[in-house]
DNA sequence: ATATGTATCTCGCTC
DNA sequence: GAGCGAGGTACATAT
């Protein structure tokens, strides 16, 4: 629907929107999408399995503890998509094809041959990407785009978890040159993996 | 424009999505999303400022390193918002608004009264949220919702840029549980802030 | 352009 | 449901 209407969110937070025009997506999963004039991300918007409520010129989306509230001014054109898909997208070089490369052949990478490999191996805090046993505990942090600081303070709060000798590793296709840095201060080893070419 | 179509893209990373009836959204900004009848992420999407070309069947947007090329196999109808507005959300209980509570009354959160407030201080690695001094160095993370282990490990990496005696704090509504624990093995101090009533 | 952090993040996964 | 991390994160902002 396109409609000059203004907004109220109340939830988590609490949003208005101007009067304005924007288009209303209603999905088949109960999702509620306001989209203005710019923008990849919504202005407004209500997660799958809200239930909406038509009520005179007035919408009112409830959603456990969020409400959106549209208060429609003028309806400029509905439309009713039919058979819409709900197929997914099929995403190649993601952190998931790093990780199998890295695993499926350990010692291009890591030099030497390791008597133990586990992904996503849990620890009390969380899950390290990809922890391998070799005279000591090696804990490699995968990252598919640029490392920057704050992976190596993700990759850092892993290894109190395990007992010396323990060495942290960064496996990503490139790093900020600040994080090169401050990984060299903490004796964190920078791991180079590039995505295959498609 | 709703039509049946399928999509490829390249470039950060690949994705192909199969022949299927999606929602293809082309914003005055030259931002490009193509919905699926799930979710409130696109399936596929260009940021704004895409060049579009439409070639036959083929519509293809090109954006600095990045393009989507939509294979067009059926449209079931176009329409053209007029005068779509461009205007922004006011947002409420944001973090920032959490901050300006802590600095405009910081003894009622701290239980002293600081000789110094900087909002936002930058060391080399990042930005403090807030940087306090009193017989020490006190620094504070803010969030606006739950705080986890994660934020906890955030705010620590700041500390060894502070000279002791320096005090470490979370600021949030609410907490973890794995975080309450978390944190007081490391020390930090959880004060608890929450947002004005709308 | 690089870097850093927030977000009503969303989404998927595990416990 | 809580908790945690990835994301083509998007987006704003500071250097």
């Amino acid at each position: 629907m396109y409609a000059k209407c203004s907004v109220i969110y109340e939830g988590r937070a609490s949003s208005t929107l101007p009067t304005g025009n924007y288009l209303i997506i209603y999905k088949p999963d109960f999702s509620l999408l306001i989209h203005g004039a710019s923008q990849v991300s919504p202005r407004n918007y209500q997660g799958p399995g809200s239930e909406l409520a038509i009520n005179g010129t007035t919408i009112i989306s409830n959603n456990k503890s969020e409400a959106i509230t549209i208060q429609l001014d003028k309806i400029h054109w509905v439309q009713h998509p039919n058979e819409w898909s709900d197929n997914n997208i099929v995403l190649r070089r993601s952190e998931k094809e790093l990780v199998a490369k890295i695993v499926s052949n350990p010692s291009e990478y890591l030099g030497f041959t390791p008597s133990k490999i586990i992904v996503e191996h849990r620890v009390e805090i969380g899950a390290v990407d990809i922890y391998v046993e070799h005279e000591g505990h090696h804990i490699i942090e995968v990252k598919r785009g640029k490392a920057t600081i704050s992976h190596c303070v993700q990759l850092l709060k892993y290894m109190p978890y395990f007992p010396m000798p323990s060495f942290a590793y960064i496996a990503s296709p490139g790093i900020s040159q600040k994080a090169v840095k401050y990984s060299k201060d903490k004796g964190i080893k920078w791991i180079k993996v590039e995505h295959e070419a498609t």
